[in-house]
DNA sequence: CGCTAGCTTGTTAACGTCAACATGTCTAGA
DNA sequence: TCTAGACATGTTGACGTTAACAAGCTAGCG
């Protein structure tokens, strides 16, 4: 059983002052005597106090806590999201709970659910695919603020993300530039919003620059799909550049690639969507649209305490554009006098 | 500003019941009748009434709660444990509170510290490599329960962690079985307990077989630093098998074997450390250590709830075993004739 | 010298919940 | 019929903190 630890009372006792002022010694408020203040503070060392943030969330009507609904923590650009959210809650004096989603075959997608159903976070932050969200029909509690990381415009929350279309036009533009006649697209799941919009603006770009739109294929982020949908693009002869909607997609399209003897860059380019850290070391180091994952932790906090600060939320989105990483997996296709 | 939501005595003036007895529905207690249990569950539904944890805490001296230090969570081992850790804590009830350790050169190694020292949560697990945690010198509050994910025998706290000693022994016995005369490491930073654990255990293995310990290369799990260490033993034609601390580190050395021509497995044999998700698509799929990390997360937690509920720790460290995963990157050494 | 302004310090009450205790009601058995 | 006991419900107070108010003291000024 743990005991409970000194509490203001007791520095108080043994400092000789009342409760209050030591209340304004540990919140450094003005107006105290600085040999009270010295006294209090030693006094605090001597019994180790420590404040006990529950009494203040129940004072003061807020917990200086953010929640963060996590569905899969596994994948990059999750994680690199929910480190940055972390990062930016801190430094703005916020914690983070984990809220994670149970995986349905554990049975108990209530992980979330009965946490929510409970005042203990100020405000939450979405990290889910949308679709994903709906499947799992999380009844987010009435009032309490949200901002959703993602692509879709569809909720009625505020929303920020990587711009998706951006990234994914100058993927497409990078490849036909370089004078191959049209791109394939290895696309990530439909259950995704961010996969979509990628999806969509991979053929936006190929429609306005007049080319032939191949038809789609699909993964689902892991590598290992990557590799079973590039054996079909490996033997194809026709496909000279493929966008792959993820590093990870990309580096099982590369062995693939590898296996059926086809050259990168040489016969076919890739081009990748994330900019992991070990996509530079891919074989070939692979070209890839880099994101900016902290800045959209910055963004997805500062939209949330802006929005706990006034009570009310901005439909704004707000975008983070990407850059283009180019490295030798690109290239001009075979033959080309250009 | 945030208005408060309705409390315990909203509900109970809509039922017309005391607040104990909404206290009991909320909690689920018995002697409860089942018509006034359905008054109050129908009132706390229509006032969207959801409990207070802050008041919670106060009132019963625990949080629910377990604070995650972790140093970097672009790491995959840290970020496997951290989602498994969560899960865990979920499935006990409990929520999880990231404490992150912000870089030193945001200038605030206080990050974590601050928030410790309140009282938020009831225990603390931390993911940090310990001597990381000796330069960040938190000072954990005296009383609080933790538990170290981590190799380090060095820490009056409960340990739990993969067994390093017995997957390094695997990985460089896959490689002298395969008929290769030694095994060339290519280890994570010195910093790291982790990594030192599987640098001795190579070296032992290598001793125990009377074979030649060849110089030790390191590099700082990354998969670039992989790469510019590959790019030494890429060189170095006696080189056969090499056994890299992790399959980051392994992708780069792949690489650097790539550039220079040298075969995978045909000249050269590589294993790995982890088995990341990826790992069996790199070029060629990589011969690597399974870790389990959802074995070490529950520990973990299992660990720690035990202590929560004794008061008092078991030294016992737990060692989670790891498992060899055989794929094309191994294969007998050049001209071997066994 | 009297009065005000500003600073330091203290007192009280309330945030929402629940253990402990108190009270009231009903049933079964003597 | 009376009583013990089980069950249903209510009352009180405390967890630790801090806003709001109150009170005491000192310095400065007319």
């Amino acid at each position: 059983m743990r005991r409970r630890g000194p509490s203001i009372a007791d520095v108080a006792r043994l400092a000789g002052v009342s409760g209050q002022t030591v209340s304004r010694v540990a919140n450094d408020r003005p107006n105290v005597d600085t040999a009270t203040r010295d006294r209090v503070l030693a006094a605090m060392r001597e019994v180790g106090y420590r404040p006990n943030s529950a009494a203040r969330a129940l004072r003061n009507g807020q917990f200086r806590n953010i929640g963060v609904i996590v569905f899969e923590l596994s994948s990059f650009g999750n994680t690199r999201t929910f480190n940055a959210v972390g990062q930016a809650a801190t430094a703005a004096g916020y914690a983070i709970t984990l809220i994670p989603l149970l995986d349905a075959d554990q049975g108990k997608v209530t992980g979330a659910f009965t946490r929510l159903q409970e005042q203990a976070v100020d405000g939450i932050i979405i990290l889910i695919e949308a679709h994903q969200l709906d499947e799992a029909e999380i009844h987010l509690p009435e009032g309490l603020p949200v901002v959703v990381v993602d692509s879709s415009a569809h909720y009625d929350y505020p929303i920020v993300d990587t711009d998706q279309a951006q990234g994914a036009r100058i993927a497409t533009e990078h490849l036909l530039d370089l004078g191959h006649e049209t791109v394939w697209h290895l696309g990530g799941p439909p259950t995704s919003f961010a996969a979509t919009r990628r999806r969509r603006s991979w053929e936006e770009t190929l429609i306005a620059r007049g080319r032939r739109v191949p038809p789609l294929l699909v993964g689902d982020w892991s590598a290992a799909s990557g590799y079973t949908v590039g054996r079909q693009l490996a033997a194809d002869p026709d496909v000279t550049a493929v966008f792959a909607a993820n590093d990870e997609m990309a580096l099982g399209l590369l062995r693939a690639l590898h296996e059926q003897n086809r050259k990168v860059p040489t016969d076919v380019s890739v081009v990748g969507f994330d900019d992991q850290e070990s996509a530079a070391q891919f074989w070939p180091p692979l070209t890839t649209v880099r994101q900016f994952f902290s800045d959209v932790g910055n963004h997805a906090v500062e939209a949330l305490i802006a929005e706990l600060a006034t009570g009310e939320h901005h439909h704004r989105p707000v975008s983070v554009p990407t850059q283009l990483i180019t490295r030798a997996s690109t290239a001009p296709p075979p033959n080309f006098a250009g």
